[in-house]
RNA sequence: GGGGGGUUAGCUCAGCGGGAGAGUCCCUGGUUUACACCCAGGUUGUCGUGGGUUCAAAUCCCUCACCCCCCA
């Protein structure tokens, strides 16, 4: 073999994007039958305009982590990507380009103003999909949807048609929660309530037939022209007697009554309640349980409408009610005002307060499929991690409300429901009529409206993969395995797909559902725009590498937990890259002019079993983790085998036996080496991607491309337990060595004596005697010796000691015998505390009866340990006294 | 008002019934056949509070405190 070799540094730059275009072009994302059950994951679409930020960053290699590892596992993975047509979003991204030459939708048109949305949409899709090559996502290209597609369009119209047939659909008129900014309706949870400074007003609204009057709070006067009553407490002993009577309504002169509806909090306030059905809740219900009208004050812009008084007419909302406030307090009805905080609801989109709007919207009943749902969670045919999400999905199904779904908005999917003028025929079709069912006028009009974004993306993991025909895909690999999602989505998304499974499919789309957790600064605050903390994961893919940026996140995922970063902390992730690469390096280097042997013939000393060893059971721990989504065990167990087994000792070990001038054995350590970096390689990749396929290219005993391996998977043949025990043996001598050098400040040049004696237990002897030149060489001696019999004159060396054996290390001029002294005194105590309370769990009759045999017999094991290092201290002290003496 | 989560080393967090861990920071010493993005070593904790269950509690149950979410 001839040397390879690696540039000094690792510099993703060198290989990322060229790596990532030969997967892409060879199809190695695209999955291939193979008769092994298939594994399945949609990616949830991000919002075309959007760009990339970490949220999306760590959803998707969390998801590149899972596909890549099924697929080496040997399942036909298919991630299917796509993005989402975001209604709101983007038809606000495509006013605000208008609005800039001083044009709005309206001057444009309808089909002038979609035309105009497709096109910016064309421009941003190229954006995100760009973006999320860079970060390695392994998803399939090919099969990349868009939910206004027109197969996707396609499925919308079927579920649409379908819900209305079975008669889970209809139009009525509602209070619903309006942005009069985005001039549309919006769903509950698509509003957002957070705390706002107002004040509340008392007024004073007098008796239509006597004197006086009564007083009600609130905090918006404006509203008090879309009352219909005033409502107390029939329980309320002070005004019980005043139901049935009226009151007027300042400014209005309008008379209302005074009902009484247990709803009143008497404590509350003043303990009358105005009532304004078209613009409350809360109200509306009373007003539909005391048979009220309600009177809408505003236009759908969030303007005063005629039902108010002239002098208010076409004032906006916040201007309408200082006018109201002055009016009142000018007249006299203005009794108090004070500070008042309150929750107040906000457009999710654009974050201008909601009104609470009477209008006619579309509603889907979402009863029976939330039961549905409900019953396949309690039938455990879904499972969240981690599990407590659950609590909210089954919350969320147990109080649902109807699914508001229409929106004001040209950008979407148009219902598809035509109304003919000529006589009051409603058509809903899934093929768009020309003429009137009922009557045969082609004078029929479509409905304006068009359908929430999420009424396509709750049919995601199946109108994907071609729903409603009965496509090959669907047959293939539907229902998908597992959904990684956010927790701000589990209503918006997750439920509602579940629910649209049960309710067109009859299963659930996915049985697996991983909550990612939110990616935080440093001060634990959420990223956003606005504080201006955000991390942009391109400039993390610059600066460290994509790998560097999947193998932190993947480090510090916790199933369960947010992520707290800065930038730096992806320093962590571009170490470990550079440790991988140089590692590799290293070796390539040592491989000129040897030859590759058969692994068969090849023998494996205890050294190579070990390392054979410690590579099996990290593909049992990263089997484990991967199977309960417990990324980063997966990840550390990766960083330990890698960092502390392979280069601290196995490489090291290499080093020296590579010095001997045996060539054949010289070919048998090479060969093995070799085969384990492809094996390192293998249970890496999911986890560092770019790195590890482009070292896998370059080593000369692998074959087409790491992607497409095998994964390494757990032998039970694979094992070397007496291995493990023998070189964990020699590691603790090691250690102990080291340690006292280190705490006797002797530098490594000056090299050492040491004598070593084991225990006849000992189970390091015979590999410490068969290579007394690693041994020596690990631990800087120049003098090794193995001392069975305790012959060797020990005088004047300093004692250190392990489990099963003890050292001496002879160093001439010992600086502080006392400070020795004093460490292992302490050393002492603490063993001799530990004894005391294994001895005391050990005589306790209770603890013998009740706890398991492994305890006892580990207890047993304990006590055992304390004594010998209680023992072997007190004689160190005593030689190093001695010491102390004779100086 | 209801629900969920958090509180473990200076910092960021694992661990979730049987000897308190990692990374980072800090300290010491290092031009080791790759890597200073490195090597060898070291210091650091009433595991938020108070109770309970248990032979045994950071871990299970309850109380309280503080912080963060979600829903009303």
């Amino acid at each position: 073999m001839q040397a390879v070799e690696l540039d000094k540094t690792y510099n993703p730059k060198e290989f990322e994007e060229r790596i990532y275009r030969e997967w892409k072009e060879n199809g190695c994302f695209e999955p291939t039958l193979n008769g092994n059950p298939t594994f399945t994951m949609v990616m949830p679409p991000p919002n075309v305009t959007g760009i990339l930020h970490m949220g999306h960053a760590l959803n998707n290699l969390l998801q590149d982590i899972l596909a890549r590892y099924w697929r080496m596992k040997g399942r036909p993975t298919l991630w299917l990507p796509g993005t989402d047509h975001a209604g709101i979003a983007t038809q606000n991204v495509v006013e605000r380009e208008l609005a800039k030459k001083g044009l709005s939708r309206h001057d444009l048109g309808r089909e002038k103003f979609v035309e105009e949305t497709w096109k910016v949409k064309e421009r941003h899709h190229g954006v995100i999909t760009k973006q999320l090559e860079k970060i390695g996502s392994s998803c399939d290209w090919s099969r990349e949807r868009f939910t206004l597609d027109e197969g996707l369009s396609g499925a919308v119209r079927e579920a649409f048609v379908t819900l209305y047939e079975r008669g889970l659909i209809y139009k009525g008129n509602y209070l619903v929660n309006y942005c009069s900014h985005c001039g549309t309706a919006l769903a509950d949870d698509e509003v957002e309530y957070s705390n706002v400074a107002g004040r509340l007003y008392d007024i004073k609204y007098p008796f239509a037939s006597k004197e006086g009057g009564i007083t009600v709070a609130t905090t918006r006067p404006e509203t008090m022209f879309g009352d219909v009553a005033v409502a107390v407490n029939p329980s309320d002993e002070r005004y019980k007697d005043l139901i049935g009577t009226t009151v007027i309504l300042p400014l209005a002169n309008k008379e209302i009554p005074i009902i009484g509806d247990s709803y009143v909090d008497i404590e509350f306030g003043t303990g009358f309640v105005k009532i304004t059905p078209a613009h409350d809740p809360n109200d509306w219900e009373i007003g539909q349980r005391h048979n009220l009208p309600q009177v809408n004050i505003l236009n759908p812009d969030g303007t005063l409408n005629e039902n108010v008084p002239l002098a208010y007419q076409g004032m906006d909302v916040q201007t309408g009610r200082k006018a109201v406030v002055k009016d009142l307090e000018e007249g006299g009805y203005l009794i108090s005002s004070k500070p008042h905080d309150h929750e107040v609801g906000h457009c999710y989109r654009c974050s201008t307060i909601i009104e609470p709007y009477l209008s006619e919207q579309w509603f889907v009943a979402m009863e029976g499929m939330a039961k549905k749902a409900l019953e396949a969670w309690e039938r455990g045919e879904i499972n969240f991690y981690a599990k407590r999400w659950e609590n909210t999905y089954s919350h969320w199904l147990k109080n649902i409300r109807p699914w508001c779904i229409s929106r004001q908005l040209w950008w979407g999917h148009r219902i598809p429901v035509w109304y003919c003028h000529d006589c009051d025929a409603v058509m809903v079709e899934r093929v768009d009529p020309t003429v009137c069912k009922k009557c045969g006028s082609t004078n029929i009009e479509q409905d304006s409206d068009v359908l929430d974004t999420w009424f396509s993306s709750w049919l995601w993991p199946f109108s994907t993969l071609g729903w409603p025909q009965k496509s090959d895909d669907m047959q293939n690999f539907f229902p998908t395995n597992t959904l990684v999602t956010g927790y701000d989505i589990i209503f918006f998304w997750v439920s509602r797909m579940i629910m649209a499974s049960l309710e067109f499919l009859g299963e659930v789309p996915y049985r697996d559902i991983y909550i990612t957790g939110l990616v935080r600064d440093k001060q634990g605050r959420k990223m956003s725009k606005s504080l201006g903390n955000g991390i942009d994961p391109l400039e993390v893919v610059d600066l460290y590498g994509a790998d560097a940026m999947k193998f932190t996140l993947c480090y510090m995922a916790a199933q369960g937990q947010d992520i707290l970063i800065d930038i730096e902390s992806f320093k962590f992730g571009s170490r470990f890259a550079n440790k991988v690469w140089n590692a590799t390096r290293f070796l390539l280097m040592n491989i000129d002019g040897r030859k590759l042997l058969s692994l068969e013939e090849v023998e494996l000393k205890v050294i190579d079993q070990w390392m054979y060893h410690q590579v099996n059971e990290a593909a049992l721990k990263i089997e484990k983790a991967m199977e309960s989504y417990r990324f980063n065990d997966a990840a550390q167990v990766i960083y330990d085998l890698f960092w502390s087994d392979f280069c601290d000792w196995y490489i090291e070990a290499t080093k020296h036996n590579l010095t001997t001038d045996d060539e054949a054995d010289k070919d048998r350590q090479v060969t093995i080496m070799l085969n384990l970096l492809d094996q390192l390689m293998r249970l890496m990749h999911p986890f560092a991607s770019f790195i590890t396929e482009e070292i896998y290219g370059k080593l000369p005993n692998t074959q087409g491309r790491l992607i497409e391996a095998p994964y390494v998977v757990y032998k039970a043949d694979g094992c070397y337990e007496e291995a493990k025990e023998i070189v964990t043996a020699m590691q603790d001598v090691v250690h102990a060595v080291r340690a006292l050098r280190s705490e006797l400040q002797i530098p490594i040049e000056r090299r050492l004596s040491v004598i070593l004696r084991p225990n006849p237990n000992f189970k390091g002897s015979l590999f410490i005697e068969e290579n007394q030149g690693l041994v020596a060489a690990l631990i800087g001696a120049d003098n090794f010796k193995i001392d069975y019999d305790a012959v060797e004159s020990i005088t004047s060396a300093v004692p250190v000691s392990g489990i099963g054996f003890e050292a001496f290390v002879f160093v001439q001029d010992v600086l502080d015998i006392a400070g020795e002294m004093k460490r292992i005194t302490n050393e002492l105590e603490k063993n001799r505390k530990a004894l005391e309370g294994s001895l005391k769990k050990l005589s306790n009759a209770q603890f013998l009866a009740n706890a398991k045999p492994e305890a006892i017999e580990k207890e047993e094991g304990k006590r055992l340990e304390f004594e010998e290092k209680i023992e072997k201290g007190e004689s160190h002290l005593s030689l190093l006294a001695s010491m102390k003496a004779q100086k």
